[in-house]
RNA sequence: GCCUCCUUAGCUCAGUCGGUUAGAGCGACGGACUGUUAAUCCGCAGGUCCUAGGUUCGAGUCCUAGAGGGGGCGCCA
Protein backbone atom coordinates (compact mmCIF):
# COMPACT_ATOMS: atom_id res chain seq x y z
CA UNK A 1 0.00 0.00 0.00
CA UNK A 2 1.56 3.55 -0.76
CA UNK A 3 2.59 5.67 2.06
CA UNK A 4 3.37 9.42 2.06
CA UNK A 5 7.41 10.13 3.41
CA UNK A 6 5.28 12.72 5.80
CA UNK A 7 3.73 9.64 7.68
CA UNK A 8 6.79 7.57 7.63
CA UNK A 9 7.33 7.93 11.75
CA UNK A 10 4.05 5.93 11.73
CA UNK A 11 5.77 2.77 10.08
CA UNK A 12 9.29 2.51 11.89
CA UNK A 13 10.52 -0.65 10.80
CA UNK A 14 8.03 -1.48 8.41
CA UNK A 15 7.82 -2.05 4.82
CA UNK A 16 6.55 0.50 2.96
CA UNK A 17 5.39 1.70 -1.08
CA UNK A 18 6.52 4.91 -1.89
CA UNK A 19 6.00 6.55 -5.41
CA UNK A 20 8.08 9.78 -6.17
CA UNK A 21 10.62 11.57 -7.92
CA UNK A 22 14.59 11.21 -7.82
CA UNK A 23 15.61 14.83 -6.36
CA UNK A 24 19.13 13.78 -5.58
CA UNK A 25 21.72 10.92 -6.16
CA UNK A 26 25.02 9.67 -4.97
CA UNK A 27 26.32 6.23 -5.96
CA UNK A 28 29.61 4.35 -4.86
CA UNK A 29 30.14 1.44 -5.41
CA UNK A 30 27.96 -0.99 -4.51
CA UNK A 31 25.34 1.76 -3.14
CA UNK A 32 23.20 4.08 -4.28
CA UNK A 33 21.60 6.95 -2.14
CA UNK A 34 18.57 8.46 -3.82
CA UNK A 35 16.71 11.57 -2.20
CA UNK A 36 13.05 11.00 -3.01
CA UNK A 37 10.63 13.74 -2.45
CA UNK A 38 6.98 12.57 -2.74
CA UNK A 39 5.07 16.35 -2.26
CA UNK A 40 5.19 15.37 1.13
CA UNK A 41 8.56 15.94 2.05
CA UNK A 42 11.77 14.40 1.18
CA UNK A 43 14.00 10.81 2.12
CA UNK A 44 17.20 9.09 1.45
CA UNK A 45 16.69 5.56 0.56
CA UNK A 46 19.16 3.45 0.25
CA UNK A 47 19.95 1.13 -2.59
CA UNK A 48 22.58 -1.43 -1.04
CA UNK A 49 23.76 -4.27 -3.35
CA UNK A 50 23.06 -6.82 -0.56
CA UNK A 51 19.89 -6.10 0.74
CA UNK A 52 18.12 -4.98 -2.67
CA UNK A 53 20.02 -7.37 -4.87
CA UNK A 54 22.41 -6.62 -8.21
CA UNK A 55 19.28 -5.85 -10.40
CA UNK A 56 17.87 -2.67 -8.62
CA UNK A 57 21.17 -1.68 -7.62
CA UNK A 58 21.90 -1.68 -11.87
CA UNK A 59 18.56 0.65 -12.02
CA UNK A 60 19.08 3.24 -9.31
CA UNK A 61 22.81 3.63 -11.25
CA UNK A 62 20.77 4.62 -14.32
CA UNK A 63 18.59 6.76 -12.68
CA UNK A 64 18.83 10.53 -13.72
CA UNK A 65 18.06 13.17 -11.50
CA UNK A 66 14.07 13.98 -11.66
CA UNK A 67 13.08 10.37 -12.61
CA UNK A 68 9.90 9.25 -11.51
CA UNK A 69 9.86 5.84 -9.72
CA UNK A 70 8.40 3.47 -7.02
CA UNK A 71 10.40 1.58 -4.30
CA UNK A 72 9.54 -0.75 -1.84
CA UNK A 73 11.80 -0.51 1.08
CA UNK A 74 11.94 -0.70 5.18
CA UNK A 75 11.73 1.97 7.22
CA UNK A 76 14.72 3.40 9.54
CA UNK A 77 15.58 5.48 12.01
CA UNK A 78 18.61 7.65 11.23
CA UNK A 79 19.05 10.65 13.41
CA UNK A 80 21.45 12.15 10.72
CA UNK A 81 18.91 12.35 8.29
CA UNK A 82 16.79 15.42 7.80
CA UNK A 83 13.29 14.32 8.96
CA UNK A 84 14.69 11.76 11.25
CA UNK A 85 14.51 8.21 8.45
CA UNK A 86 15.56 6.59 6.06
CA UNK A 87 14.87 4.27 3.87
CA UNK A 88 16.49 0.62 3.14
CA UNK A 89 15.32 -0.66 -0.25
CA UNK A 90 13.94 -3.80 -1.92
CA UNK A 91 12.88 -3.54 -5.05
CA UNK A 92 12.89 -0.42 -7.13
CA UNK A 93 10.49 0.10 -10.51
CA UNK A 94 11.49 2.98 -12.78
CA UNK A 95 8.08 5.01 -14.76
CA UNK A 96 10.26 7.48 -16.48
CA UNK A 97 14.10 8.20 -16.89
CA UNK A 98 13.95 12.08 -17.26
CA UNK A 99 16.05 13.49 -19.28
CA UNK A 100 19.14 16.04 -18.43
CA UNK A 101 17.59 18.37 -15.76
CA UNK A 102 18.02 22.19 -16.64
CA UNK A 103 18.09 22.74 -12.27
CA UNK A 104 21.62 21.53 -10.78
CA UNK A 105 22.32 21.33 -7.43
CA UNK A 106 24.55 24.78 -7.34
CA UNK A 107 22.71 28.29 -6.91
CA UNK A 108 20.91 29.67 -9.74
CA UNK A 109 20.06 33.23 -10.96
CA UNK A 110 17.18 34.84 -10.41
CA UNK A 111 16.33 35.34 -14.20
CA UNK A 112 16.76 31.03 -15.11
CA UNK A 113 14.83 30.30 -11.76
CA UNK A 114 11.81 32.19 -12.90
CA UNK A 115 12.13 31.16 -16.39
CA UNK A 116 11.65 27.95 -15.22
CA UNK A 117 9.02 28.45 -12.48
CA UNK A 118 7.37 25.37 -13.22
CA UNK A 119 10.50 23.31 -12.27
CA UNK A 120 11.44 25.74 -9.75
CA UNK A 121 8.69 24.92 -7.30
CA UNK A 122 9.75 21.65 -7.21
CA UNK A 123 12.93 22.30 -4.90
CA UNK A 124 13.26 21.81 -1.41
CA UNK A 125 12.78 25.83 -0.39
CA UNK A 126 10.20 26.57 -2.90
CA UNK A 127 8.57 23.40 -1.77
CA UNK A 128 8.40 24.48 2.01
CA UNK A 129 7.38 28.20 1.30
CA UNK A 130 4.05 26.71 -0.56
CA UNK A 131 3.60 24.88 2.24
CA UNK A 132 3.75 27.72 4.27
CA UNK A 133 1.43 29.49 2.08
CA UNK A 134 -1.20 26.87 2.46
CA UNK A 135 -0.83 26.45 5.74
CA UNK A 136 -1.28 29.95 6.32
CA UNK A 137 -4.80 29.88 3.90
CA UNK A 138 -5.78 27.53 5.75
CA UNK A 139 -5.56 29.32 8.68
CA UNK A 140 -6.77 32.36 7.66
CA UNK A 141 -10.37 30.59 6.55
CA UNK A 142 -10.29 28.76 10.17
CA UNK A 143 -9.88 31.57 11.89
CA UNK A 144 -12.57 33.69 10.12
CA UNK A 145 -14.91 30.87 9.75
CA UNK A 146 -14.83 29.69 13.43
CA UNK A 147 -15.65 33.26 14.81
CA UNK A 148 -18.97 33.49 12.58
CA UNK A 149 -17.71 35.36 9.67
CA UNK A 150 -18.95 34.53 6.30
CA UNK A 151 -17.23 34.37 3.04
CA UNK A 152 -18.45 36.02 0.49
CA UNK A 153 -17.05 36.69 -3.38
CA UNK A 154 -16.37 40.16 -4.87
CA UNK A 155 -16.73 40.62 -8.67
CA UNK A 156 -13.44 40.11 -10.07
CA UNK A 157 -14.65 42.13 -13.42
CA UNK A 158 -16.04 45.59 -12.78
CA UNK A 159 -17.37 48.93 -14.30
CA UNK A 160 -15.61 51.46 -12.50
CA UNK A 161 -12.13 52.63 -12.29
CA UNK A 162 -14.11 53.00 -8.65
CA UNK A 163 -11.53 54.27 -6.04
CA UNK A 164 -9.45 56.11 -8.21
CA UNK A 165 -6.26 56.02 -6.78
CA UNK A 166 -4.37 52.78 -8.83
CA UNK A 167 -3.82 51.88 -12.52
CA UNK A 168 -6.46 49.14 -13.81
CA UNK A 169 -6.09 46.43 -16.10
CA UNK A 170 -8.53 47.27 -18.11
CA UNK A 171 -10.85 44.75 -21.16
CA UNK A 172 -13.94 44.70 -23.12
CA UNK A 173 -17.73 43.81 -21.43
CA UNK A 174 -18.82 41.91 -24.58
CA UNK A 175 -18.37 43.48 -27.99
CA UNK A 176 -20.24 46.75 -27.47
CA UNK A 177 -17.14 48.53 -26.44
CA UNK A 178 -18.50 48.34 -22.64
CA UNK A 179 -15.30 48.86 -20.88
CA UNK A 180 -14.23 46.41 -18.21
CA UNK A 181 -11.68 46.37 -15.35
CA UNK A 182 -10.33 43.59 -13.12
CA UNK A 183 -11.21 44.17 -9.94
CA UNK A 184 -8.35 46.22 -7.50
CA UNK A 185 -10.09 45.41 -4.41
CA UNK A 186 -13.31 44.17 -3.15
CA UNK A 187 -14.02 46.04 -0.24
CA UNK A 188 -17.08 48.13 -0.98
CA UNK A 189 -18.76 45.08 -2.43
CA UNK A 190 -17.26 43.08 1.56
CA UNK A 191 -19.37 46.37 2.76
CA UNK A 192 -22.43 45.34 0.87
CA UNK A 193 -22.28 41.86 1.76
CA UNK A 194 -21.63 42.82 5.63
CA UNK A 195 -24.65 44.42 5.34
CA UNK A 196 -26.44 41.49 4.29
CA UNK A 197 -24.51 39.30 6.38
CA UNK A 198 -22.86 40.53 9.32
CA UNK A 199 -19.29 39.59 9.62
CA UNK A 200 -17.87 38.53 6.16
CA UNK A 201 -15.01 37.76 4.82
CA UNK A 202 -13.42 38.11 1.19
CA UNK A 203 -10.34 36.08 -0.35
CA UNK A 204 -9.65 36.79 -4.13
CA UNK A 205 -7.34 37.64 -6.53
CA UNK A 206 -6.71 41.61 -7.13
CA UNK A 207 -5.09 43.19 -9.82
CA UNK A 208 -3.13 45.82 -10.28
CA UNK A 209 -1.68 47.69 -13.32
CA UNK A 210 0.98 50.04 -11.96
CA UNK A 211 4.32 49.33 -13.30
CA UNK A 212 5.74 48.08 -10.17
CA UNK A 213 9.13 46.35 -10.12
CA UNK A 214 9.98 45.81 -6.50
CA UNK A 215 10.22 42.97 -4.16
CA UNK A 216 6.89 43.67 -2.93
CA UNK A 217 4.61 44.00 -5.62
CA UNK A 218 3.10 41.77 -8.41
CA UNK A 219 0.61 42.55 -10.75
CA UNK A 220 -2.16 39.56 -9.79
CA UNK A 221 -2.40 38.79 -5.84
CA UNK A 222 -4.68 37.34 -3.40
CA UNK A 223 -6.40 39.70 -0.78
CA UNK A 224 -8.20 38.89 2.29
CA UNK A 225 -10.47 42.11 2.86
CA UNK A 226 -13.11 41.53 6.10
CA UNK A 227 -15.75 44.02 6.99
CA UNK A 228 -17.68 44.04 9.79
CA UNK A 229 -20.99 45.77 10.99
CA UNK A 230 -21.57 47.35 14.08
CA UNK A 231 -17.62 47.66 14.87
CA UNK A 232 -15.37 50.54 15.45
CA UNK A 233 -11.98 51.64 15.18
CA UNK A 234 -10.91 50.08 18.52
CA UNK A 235 -12.90 46.66 17.76
CA UNK A 236 -11.58 46.67 14.54
CA UNK A 237 -7.71 46.75 15.56
CA UNK A 238 -8.78 44.20 18.23
CA UNK A 239 -9.86 41.68 15.40
CA UNK A 240 -6.63 42.54 13.33
CA UNK A 241 -4.43 41.94 16.51
CA UNK A 242 -6.14 38.47 17.28
CA UNK A 243 -5.98 37.21 13.63
CA UNK A 244 -2.74 38.39 12.65
CA UNK A 245 -1.44 35.96 16.13
CA UNK A 246 -3.63 33.59 15.56
CA UNK A 247 -2.40 33.18 12.03
CA UNK A 248 1.53 33.08 13.10
CA UNK A 249 0.64 30.75 15.52
CA UNK A 250 -1.27 28.31 13.43
CA UNK A 251 1.57 28.40 10.73
CA UNK A 252 4.65 27.88 12.87
CA UNK A 253 2.63 24.89 14.84
CA UNK A 254 2.28 23.03 11.57
CA UNK A 255 5.41 24.52 9.80
CA UNK A 256 8.02 24.44 12.51
CA UNK A 257 10.37 22.52 10.70
CA UNK A 258 9.77 24.39 7.13
CA UNK A 259 10.17 27.47 8.90
CA UNK A 260 13.16 26.54 11.17
CA UNK A 261 15.16 24.10 9.33
CA UNK A 262 14.51 24.70 5.19
CA UNK A 263 14.10 28.50 5.26
CA UNK A 264 16.10 29.51 7.89
CA UNK A 265 13.48 31.84 9.84
CA UNK A 266 14.70 33.86 12.77
CA UNK A 267 12.38 32.72 15.34
CA UNK A 268 12.03 36.19 17.54
CA UNK A 269 8.79 37.04 15.62
CA UNK A 270 7.12 33.69 17.01
CA UNK A 271 8.70 33.86 20.63
CA UNK A 272 7.18 37.22 20.75
CA UNK A 273 3.98 37.61 18.99
CA UNK A 274 1.91 36.08 22.31
CA UNK A 275 2.49 40.05 23.94
CA UNK A 276 0.22 42.84 23.05
CA UNK A 277 1.12 44.76 19.82
CA UNK A 278 1.91 48.25 19.81
CA UNK A 279 -0.62 51.07 18.97
CA UNK A 280 0.70 54.64 17.90
CA UNK A 281 -0.85 57.35 16.58
CA UNK A 282 0.24 58.49 13.59
CA UNK A 283 1.57 61.58 15.22
CA UNK A 284 3.81 60.05 17.45
CA UNK A 285 5.06 57.51 14.88
CA UNK A 286 6.44 60.38 12.81
CA UNK A 287 8.44 62.12 16.02
CA UNK A 288 9.72 58.31 15.80
CA UNK A 289 11.14 58.27 12.63
CA UNK A 290 12.44 61.39 12.55
CA UNK A 291 14.42 60.44 15.52
CA UNK A 292 12.95 63.16 17.83
CA UNK A 293 11.15 60.54 20.22
CA UNK A 294 13.58 56.86 21.02
CA UNK A 295 11.54 53.57 21.35
CA UNK A 296 12.87 51.42 24.98
CA UNK A 297 15.97 53.75 24.48
CA UNK A 298 16.61 52.77 20.87
CA UNK A 299 16.39 55.74 18.18
CA UNK A 300 15.68 55.13 14.81
CA UNK A 301 18.36 57.49 13.29
CA UNK A 302 20.60 56.78 15.67
CA UNK A 303 19.91 52.38 14.60
CA UNK A 304 20.30 53.54 10.85
CA UNK A 305 23.48 55.14 11.35
CA UNK A 306 24.99 52.17 13.20
CA UNK A 307 24.17 50.15 10.44
CA UNK A 308 25.89 51.91 7.95
CA UNK A 309 29.13 52.02 9.92
CA UNK A 310 28.51 47.97 10.08
CA UNK A 311 27.80 47.44 6.60
CA UNK A 312 31.28 49.85 6.43
CA UNK A 313 33.03 47.76 8.79
CA UNK A 314 32.45 44.20 7.14
CA UNK A 315 33.04 45.68 3.91
CA UNK A 316 36.35 46.36 5.10
CA UNK A 317 36.92 43.01 6.49
CA UNK A 318 35.51 41.12 3.55
CA UNK A 319 37.95 43.18 1.33
CA UNK A 320 40.31 42.13 3.81
CA UNK A 321 40.05 38.72 3.98
CA UNK A 322 39.50 38.57 -0.41
CA UNK A 323 43.03 39.96 -0.61
CA UNK A 324 44.68 37.26 1.98
CA UNK A 325 42.90 34.84 -0.02
CA UNK A 326 44.55 36.46 -3.07
CA UNK A 327 47.57 35.98 -1.44
CA UNK A 328 46.99 32.35 -0.55
CA UNK A 329 46.18 31.76 -4.62
CA UNK A 330 49.62 33.16 -5.21
CA UNK A 331 51.76 30.13 -3.25
CA UNK A 332 53.72 28.15 -5.94
CA UNK A 333 52.45 24.22 -6.21
CA UNK A 334 49.22 24.54 -4.60
CA UNK A 335 46.92 21.15 -4.85
CA UNK A 336 44.19 21.24 -7.55
CA UNK A 337 41.61 21.15 -4.19
CA UNK A 338 43.17 23.86 -2.51
CA UNK A 339 43.09 26.14 -5.71
CA UNK A 340 39.09 25.39 -6.05
CA UNK A 341 39.05 26.14 -2.06
CA UNK A 342 40.46 29.27 -2.41
CA UNK A 343 39.03 30.62 -5.34
CA UNK A 344 35.24 29.36 -4.13
CA UNK A 345 36.14 31.74 -1.06
CA UNK A 346 36.80 34.67 -3.50
CA UNK A 347 34.10 34.17 -5.75
CA UNK A 348 32.12 33.98 -2.47
CA UNK A 349 33.56 37.43 -1.07
CA UNK A 350 33.22 39.10 -4.48
CA UNK A 351 29.38 38.39 -4.18
CA UNK A 352 28.88 39.45 -0.88
CA UNK A 353 30.85 42.75 -1.63
CA UNK A 354 28.38 43.17 -4.35
CA UNK A 355 24.95 43.11 -2.36
CA UNK A 356 26.95 45.07 0.58
CA UNK A 357 28.28 47.80 -1.59
CA UNK A 358 24.50 48.09 -2.37
CA UNK A 359 23.66 48.71 1.04
CA UNK A 360 26.32 51.08 1.40
CA UNK A 361 25.45 53.30 -1.20
CA UNK A 362 20.97 52.91 -0.15
CA UNK A 363 21.29 53.00 3.62
CA UNK A 364 22.38 56.97 2.96
CA UNK A 365 19.12 57.21 1.41
CA UNK A 366 17.16 55.77 3.73
CA UNK A 367 18.86 57.79 5.94
CA UNK A 368 17.80 60.93 4.76
CA UNK A 369 13.98 60.11 3.77
CA UNK A 370 13.70 59.63 7.64
CA UNK A 371 15.45 62.05 9.10
CA UNK A 372 13.45 64.79 6.80
CA UNK A 373 10.58 63.54 6.42
CA UNK A 374 7.57 65.69 6.43
CA UNK A 375 4.62 65.25 8.96
CA UNK A 376 1.44 64.89 7.25
CA UNK A 377 2.61 62.59 4.18
CA UNK A 378 2.09 58.81 4.42
CA UNK A 379 5.05 56.70 5.23
CA UNK A 380 7.68 55.54 2.45
CA UNK A 381 9.22 52.04 2.45
CA UNK A 382 12.74 53.52 4.09
CA UNK A 383 10.27 55.24 6.64
CA UNK A 384 8.70 52.05 7.53
CA UNK A 385 12.05 50.46 7.99
CA UNK A 386 13.28 53.09 10.28
CA UNK A 387 10.09 52.69 12.18
CA UNK A 388 9.45 49.04 12.44
CA UNK A 389 12.80 48.13 13.09
CA UNK A 390 12.73 49.54 17.02
CA UNK A 391 9.93 46.95 17.25
CA UNK A 392 9.96 43.00 17.97
CA UNK A 393 6.25 42.96 17.59
CA UNK A 394 4.10 44.04 14.64
CA UNK A 395 2.92 47.60 15.76
CA UNK A 396 -0.27 49.35 14.89
CA UNK A 397 -0.48 53.12 12.98
CA UNK A 398 -3.69 54.60 13.61
CA UNK A 399 -5.14 58.17 13.66
CA UNK A 400 -3.98 59.31 9.91
CA UNK A 401 -3.86 62.54 8.41
CA UNK A 402 -7.78 62.62 6.30
CA UNK A 403 -5.90 64.03 3.25
CA UNK A 404 -3.53 60.99 2.31
CA UNK A 405 -6.36 58.56 3.53
CA UNK A 406 -9.48 56.99 1.13
CA UNK A 407 -12.22 58.65 0.94
CA UNK A 408 -14.42 56.31 2.66
CA UNK A 409 -12.91 56.37 6.22
CA UNK A 410 -14.56 57.81 8.64
CA UNK A 411 -13.21 61.10 10.19
CA UNK A 412 -12.73 61.50 14.02
CA UNK A 413 -15.55 63.51 15.43
CA UNK A 414 -13.77 65.97 17.30
CA UNK A 415 -10.74 66.47 14.43
CA UNK A 416 -11.92 66.59 11.12
CA UNK A 417 -7.80 66.36 10.07
CA UNK A 418 -7.56 62.98 11.17
CA UNK A 419 -9.00 59.81 10.16
CA UNK A 420 -9.90 56.80 11.69
CA UNK A 421 -7.26 54.40 9.43
CA UNK A 422 -5.30 52.14 11.00
CA UNK A 423 -2.12 50.22 9.56
CA UNK A 424 -0.41 47.19 10.77
CA UNK A 425 3.09 47.53 10.54
CA UNK A 426 5.44 43.83 10.91
CA UNK A 427 8.38 43.82 12.77
CA UNK A 428 11.98 43.72 11.59
CA UNK A 429 11.71 46.10 9.25
CA UNK A 430 9.20 44.33 7.15
CA UNK A 431 6.57 47.52 7.11
CA UNK A 432 2.73 47.26 5.86
CA UNK A 433 0.68 44.01 6.21
CA UNK A 434 -2.71 45.03 6.81
CA UNK A 435 -4.68 48.77 6.04
CA UNK A 436 -8.14 49.01 7.57
CA UNK A 437 -10.36 51.52 8.77
CA UNK A 438 -13.78 52.17 10.19
CA UNK A 439 -15.96 53.56 7.54
CA UNK A 440 -17.84 56.83 7.25
CA UNK A 441 -21.48 55.69 8.38
CA UNK A 442 -22.59 59.59 7.27
CA UNK A 443 -24.39 59.81 4.06
CA UNK A 444 -23.90 63.78 3.67
CA UNK A 445 -20.01 63.11 4.90
CA UNK A 446 -19.81 60.53 2.18
CA UNK A 447 -21.00 62.57 -0.48
CA UNK A 448 -18.81 65.83 0.06
CA UNK A 449 -15.72 63.17 0.65
CA UNK A 450 -16.61 61.89 -2.84
CA UNK A 451 -16.87 65.25 -4.36
CA UNK A 452 -13.88 66.15 -2.83
CA UNK A 453 -12.09 63.14 -4.68
CA UNK A 454 -13.58 64.06 -7.76
CA UNK A 455 -15.03 60.75 -8.53
CA UNK A 456 -17.62 60.12 -10.65
CA UNK A 457 -21.02 60.06 -8.43
CA UNK A 458 -23.02 57.52 -10.41
CA UNK A 459 -20.89 55.20 -10.10
CA UNK A 460 -20.84 55.17 -6.03
CA UNK A 461 -25.44 55.12 -6.08
CA UNK A 462 -25.31 51.70 -4.76
CA UNK A 463 -22.61 52.35 -2.02
CA UNK A 464 -24.41 55.23 -0.87
CA UNK A 465 -27.83 52.69 -0.53
CA UNK A 466 -25.64 51.02 2.32
CA UNK A 467 -25.84 54.16 3.96
CA UNK A 468 -29.51 55.26 3.20
CA UNK A 469 -30.91 52.51 4.56
CA UNK A 470 -30.19 50.98 7.74
CA UNK A 471 -26.71 52.47 8.19
CA UNK A 472 -24.39 51.26 11.24
CA UNK A 473 -20.89 52.46 12.00
CA UNK A 474 -18.72 49.69 10.35
CA UNK A 475 -14.94 48.34 9.87
CA UNK A 476 -13.12 46.37 8.02
CA UNK A 477 -9.09 46.05 6.67
CA UNK A 478 -6.86 44.39 3.61
CA UNK A 479 -4.38 41.81 4.09
CA UNK A 480 -1.97 41.32 0.90
CA UNK A 481 -1.82 37.42 1.39
CA UNK A 482 1.32 37.21 -0.47
CA UNK A 483 2.94 39.55 1.84
CA UNK A 484 2.10 37.56 4.89
CA UNK A 485 3.85 35.10 2.97
CA UNK A 486 6.57 36.89 2.78
CA UNK A 487 6.69 37.55 5.71
CA UNK A 488 6.13 34.69 7.28
CA UNK A 489 8.69 32.86 5.23
CA UNK A 490 11.67 35.89 5.82
CA UNK A 491 11.96 35.07 2.55
CA UNK A 492 13.35 39.09 0.46
CA UNK A 493 11.24 38.63 -2.94
CA UNK A 494 7.46 38.16 -2.99
CA UNK A 495 7.66 36.24 -6.80
CA UNK A 496 8.66 33.27 -4.31
CA UNK A 497 5.27 33.57 -2.59
CA UNK A 498 2.96 32.41 -5.10
CA UNK A 499 3.59 29.66 -8.03
CA UNK A 500 3.26 31.78 -10.77
CA UNK A 501 3.75 35.33 -9.96
CA UNK A 502 2.72 37.52 -12.55
CA UNK A 503 4.20 41.10 -12.21
CA UNK A 504 5.91 43.76 -14.79
CA UNK A 505 8.11 41.82 -16.99
CA UNK A 506 7.08 38.26 -16.31
CA UNK A 507 3.87 36.28 -18.07
CA UNK A 508 5.55 33.44 -18.66
CA UNK A 509 5.35 30.38 -17.62
C1' G B 1 8.72 56.79 -14.31
C1' C B 2 13.74 57.88 -11.64
C1' C B 3 18.76 56.23 -9.61
C1' U B 4 22.38 52.34 -9.78
C1' C B 5 24.88 47.73 -11.07
C1' C B 6 25.10 43.89 -14.66
C1' U B 7 24.85 40.65 -19.61
C1' U B 8 31.29 35.67 -21.40
C1' A B 9 30.13 27.50 -22.02
C1' G B 10 23.68 24.08 -20.31
C1' C B 11 24.23 26.71 -15.02
C1' U B 12 27.23 30.07 -11.56
C1' C B 13 31.13 33.16 -12.58
C1' A B 14 36.77 34.88 -13.48
C1' G B 15 39.05 37.50 -17.54
C1' U B 16 44.46 42.88 -14.97
C1' C B 17 46.53 48.48 -18.97
C1' G B 18 43.05 47.28 -25.52
C1' G B 19 47.43 42.49 -27.55
C1' U B 20 48.78 36.50 -29.87
C1' U B 21 45.19 29.99 -29.06
C1' A B 22 38.94 33.24 -23.99
C1' G B 23 39.43 30.32 -18.41
C1' A B 24 37.47 27.83 -13.64
C1' G B 25 33.77 25.26 -10.84
C1' C B 26 29.22 22.71 -11.32
C1' G B 27 26.22 19.90 -14.80
C1' A B 28 26.60 16.14 -19.11
C1' C B 29 29.61 11.99 -20.78
C1' G B 30 33.61 7.81 -19.55
C1' G B 31 36.00 5.72 -15.27
C1' A B 32 37.43 4.74 -9.55
C1' C B 33 35.25 4.11 -4.67
C1' U B 34 30.35 0.21 0.57
C1' G B 35 27.61 5.37 4.24
C1' U B 36 27.21 9.72 0.92
C1' U B 37 24.53 14.69 2.61
C1' A B 38 25.63 20.66 -3.15
C1' A B 39 29.94 13.53 -1.82
C1' U B 40 35.08 13.11 -3.47
C1' C B 41 38.96 11.82 -7.12
C1' C B 42 40.85 11.00 -12.45
C1' G B 43 39.68 11.81 -17.68
C1' C B 44 36.84 14.04 -21.80
C1' A B 45 33.56 17.24 -24.57
C1' G B 46 31.46 22.00 -24.56
C1' G B 47 31.92 29.43 -26.93
C1' U B 48 27.32 34.09 -32.18
C1' C B 49 31.85 36.98 -25.29
C1' C B 50 23.39 40.19 -25.50
C1' U B 51 22.42 43.05 -30.49
C1' A B 52 23.79 46.99 -34.03
C1' G B 53 27.11 50.69 -35.18
C1' G B 54 31.83 53.32 -34.07
C1' U B 55 37.24 54.28 -32.44
C1' U B 56 41.82 51.36 -33.34
C1' C B 57 47.13 48.05 -36.73
C1' G B 58 44.21 45.10 -33.18
C1' A B 59 37.94 45.08 -29.07
C1' G B 60 35.25 40.11 -24.40
C1' U B 61 37.80 44.78 -22.73
C1' C B 62 36.92 51.69 -24.96
C1' C B 63 32.56 54.96 -27.10
C1' U B 64 27.17 55.51 -28.85
C1' A B 65 22.35 53.45 -29.33
C1' G B 66 19.05 49.42 -28.42
C1' A B 67 17.30 44.85 -25.87
C1' G B 68 17.16 41.90 -21.39
C1' G B 69 18.07 41.29 -16.11
C1' G B 70 19.45 42.44 -10.66
C1' G B 71 19.23 46.02 -6.47
C1' G B 72 17.07 50.74 -4.49
C1' C B 73 12.99 54.49 -4.84
C1' G B 74 8.01 55.99 -6.38
C1' C B 75 2.86 54.14 -7.13
C1' C B 76 0.73 50.30 -3.38
C1' A B 77 -1.10 45.40 -0.54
Amino acid sequence: MQTYIKDLSQHVEQTVVLNGWVSNKRTSGKVAFLVLRDGSGFAQCVVDLATAGEENLERAKRLTLESAIKIHGKVLRDEKQEGGFEIQVTDLHIYSIAEEYPLGKKEHGVDFLMNNRHLWLRTKRQWAIMKVRNSALFAIHRFFQSRGFMQMDSPILTGNACEGTTTLFDTIFYKDDLPAYLSQSGQLYAEATAMAMGKVYTFGPTFRAERSLTPRHLSEFWMIEPEMAFYDLEMNMNLIEEFVRTVVTDVYTECKDELVNILERKTALFDNIHQPFPRIEYDRAVRIIRGEEEVDGKNAIKELEADLEGVRQVIADKQQSLADYEQKLQTPNLKKGEVNYFQSKIDGLKNDLKKLEDDARNIPQWLESARNFPPGEDFGAPDEKALTRLFDLPVFVYKWPSPIKAFYMKRYEDDDNYVKGVDLLAPEGFGEIVGGSQREDDIEKLIERIKEHELPMEAFEWYLDLRRYGSVPHAGFGLGFERLVMWLTGVSHIRETIPFPRYFGRLFP
